[in-house]
DNA sequence: GATAATTTGTACGTATGTATA
DNA sequence: TTATACATACGTACAAATTAT
């Protein structure tokens, strides 16, 4: 499995690709490093832009997580808790804003959930992290 | 209002935060354009770069989207219309994979919600579409 | 219809900062 | 301290899609 800088279809968008299908595969399982970008860049020819922008991809999609300092790796999802919803209930999810994310502490590619109890009560969880159960 | 380069906070999180205020604020409305790149990069005197890393702040927020040729608008939601639930459901929310979100013709930034009904079918909504009523 | 201008997308380069090991 | 790795920020160039002329 390799590159084509002449394809139509973009170089950084092959490698999420490439990445994609080995993490789904299980080759890249939970927790493993996919990689620094410096060697994913000379491993596939590529620039380091191109690796960065692969890695964007699969990081708004919730594959993967990458901070300062510390290899990007392959992310490992948490149990999804059971939570029953109250009757009447109506449901919405939406990305958190930037300033919401750091302050609930969530990965990228992590939707919210939102529940509006008829009591007027709103709950909010990450959406990884739940099952809702209707009653 | 202003950017700092010499803030700790990088200067496309200022600039994110700048435009997000002009979203949520109404001084920019759905369906305006926030301005070219060039515009951008030219009136905060900061470079392309760091505007096409703000706006892909807000582009993951669902804020804004963007497509070649077309100037940059801010979002404008649809009408998020009402789903009933049957009784027993399951539902999660997750970002769609790139090839799943340009099959349905979805923007960056908006999550799937999956309803999984007792029967084992299992409906996918873009989950700015609909608002999910419980039993 | 054809051209040109505008705008975003892709891809490369370099340099420096910051966090971790 | 040193080395590694990712984050930020600047630059350039060209491709591709849209809009205006």
């Amino acid at each position: 499995m390799s590159i084509d800088p002449r394809s139509h279809t973009p170089v950084y968008v092959q490698l999420a690709d490439l990445l994609r299908e080995k993490i789904e595969s299980g080759d890249l399982p939970p927790g493993a490093p996919i990689g620094s970008e410096s060697r994913l860049s000379q491993e596939y020819g590529i620039g380091r832009d191109a690796v960065r922008m692969s890695i964007a991809v699969l990081k708004s999609e919730g594959l993967v997580t990458s901070s300062r300092g510390q290899p990007t790796h392959v992310r490992s999802s948490p149990d999804q808790r059971p939570v029953e919803v109250s009757p009447g209930s109506t449901i919405v999810a939406r990305m958190p804003k930037s300033s919401e994310r750091r302050k609930m502490d969530m990965d990228e590619g992590i939707p919210i959930l939102e529940v509006r109890s008829p009591d007027g009560t709103v709950q909010t969880f990450p959406a990884d992290e739940v099952v809702l159960h209707c009653p």
